[in-house]
DNA sequence: CATGAATGAGGATTCATTCAT
DNA sequence: CATGAATGAATCCTCATTCAT
């Protein structure tokens, strides 16, 4: 418990270990949120001493912008990996929000950080990273979803970059929904009525 | 001088401070997030001394409680009142969308206190206010409009309480891409694609 | 000793508890030198909170930089008021040396912080105050003794301004002296020895 | 290999290695203070690890004793040395002079330790040295100079203990002056006339 | 012996809260 | 009632020191 002058703690690497700080800091924001996390808390859940965080990050700051970036990057990461596999938009619509729920689900309370990620990528100031670029690559992504759709006749003529971002919309609200009231209702069941009615909407009539 | 104590103008006078200093802390939250906002800027913005805040509020968790409940309750009165006026299952559909916006067009900037209302919420121990619940209340609202369509046959059959899930999903969803990249997609625009997409998934094939 | 909830505390004025606390400050620093002179030190020996210190000066650098310029400034005041009401070069020369050892008794152990003025004078980057300056004006103030005394034939032919140099180093230098070993030999001996040499040295032949 | 163990030459080595830790430990407290040098900073300097100095000194304070000492005393050494190789006390008094500053020439920066020891020497508790003993020697020195001098008839009658004092005032204030304002007057022609100062004081009438 | 990763005591600073005016 | 000066608990961060390799 004290964390200390335990077994070798020959860490196999530097970059080894920063993950493993950086995974701890996830755990510890997603449960308090950025301003609450405290370092020595950081460094209990990481079975490190105070000090030792500070020879991996500069501040506090820097260890959550990187804790932060990594837990979003492994997000989009399936996502895009998910995607990149199928061809037919329908089921791209479906493997888009299955794919979602999966990493939530494997995320766990660590899903809480979105909400940090969220409401500090509209802060002004903070920038630990561009949101909106961000979200333009998803909107993009989804409306060459739609726009193939649409070319093979799959899919009811709409605008696709405006509806791309209702999907989206749609998407992050469930996500949100999930969050916020996880054990209400049934993720699956909501997330296959959301596929359906996406399909639906965007059916050709 | 001591004299008139228990004229009903006081009261009046300290509820109405009580509102402003209120205010004053949903800007101060919206800008720096409840954990960042200080006490003293909620002062300033309120245009009183910092001590004087303790006259009306026993500590900073009391007034931000207060605060954040009050915005809250000014959101979801609005949408309420909207509804109630109207009869026809897909109008209300659209009018829920409407009312949604304008009053995040209304709040401004201060509309990224959902965010900290969000994830206040799911930050275990500090109970504002019972999100589940405020969902469920929703979830119940949108399952009616839903069950009155479907049986004066608008709509097709679906199952009332997880389509309501998906469409609260896809409003916040909204909200919360219109509250990251509100310059980016047209909101009304986006919005009526929305309710073009919600009806279409939810219209008789 | 838990320095709270004394008298009224009603101090005069916002510039009276500044220098309340810079001399606490002083006092600090003359004992453990700036480096080591901590905040809760300082806070101590004015009788306040720590966090008091900082609702008169935004950090442990201003604070020191306001203390120890008040000390200096205090020590210069003397030595120019001194000077100005004698006329005779050889006189003032005595003067001279009897002020500054009449300021430095005055300030007793608090002398000690000549040294940290002297240290952190010649430290690059900590510029608290321009030392060469200072000891520039000195010097011509001197060197003006000096050429005065030249021209009314009580002094012999030298340079001005190497002189006083000279003579401003013998003064710090036995400041120094005494400030190291106060309690070996008498001050006001060495002092008046020194005046005797410095007459002597300067006497025409 | 681990045969040879109490060979002189190591002894030697082991002794060469603390002189080059404790002279990087010069040049970083000539820069930085006592205070404020980090054993990092020493390290770096002298190209060890910063463990290594623990295998040559005990602690921080250890070491910067042993530094502060190391200089201090090559510094006397040279006086001495300048002085056994005179006779006439009128020379020796500017040999004193011109060595000092010899040695301060050739310490560069480093001079400004002399700060740190003449601070620290008045610092309670720390007792890196005796100053009062150290500038009692140095007193009995020049005493005994001037004592020569008197009795040869090359100087005038004065109290040699308090001349003396004098004198070594006017060294260590030229000293100061010199590492404070090193660039603002010549170095050599201030010692010069410091010289010139002295022997007309003490002169014969 | 040499090294630097790990550690926690210590110190500067912030800010919610109190309370005399 | 209103105020803001005063306060110290809480928190970030530094750095001397230890110790496994």
């Amino acid at each position: 418990m004290t964390a200390a002058k335990r077994t070798p703690t020959r860490t196999f690497d530097r970059e080894e270990k920063k993950k493993i700080i950086a995974s701890a800091a996830v755990k510890v924001i997603a449960e308090r949120g950025i301003a609450r996390a405290k370092m020595i808390e950081v460094a209990r859940e990481a079975g490190v001493g105070k000090g030792t965080i500070y020879e991996y990050f500069r501040s506090k700051d820097e260890l959550f912008e990187y804790a932060v970036k990594q837990f979003f990057e492994s997000m989009t990461e399936d996502l895009t990996l998910a995607l990149s596999t199928i061809d037919d938009p329908s089921q791209q619509l479906e493997a888009l929000v299955n794919t979602m729920f999966t990493s939530i689900q494997k995320a766990g309370p660590e899903a809480h950080i979105m909400f940090e990620i969220w409401a500090e990528g509209v802060r002004s100031g903070v920038e630990y990273f561009d949101l909106g670029a961000m979200y333009a690559e998803y909107r993009s992504l989804i409306a060459g979803i739609i726009n193939a759709g649409m070319q093979n006749g799959q899919f009811r003529k709409v605008d696709p970059s405006l509806t791309a971002s209702s999907i989206i919309a749609a998407l992050d609200g469930l996500l949100l929904q999930w969050i916020l009231v996880e054990d209400v209702f049934d993720l699956k069941d909501a997330a296959s009525q959301l596929v359906d009615l996406l399909r639906n909407g965007l059916r050709r009539a």
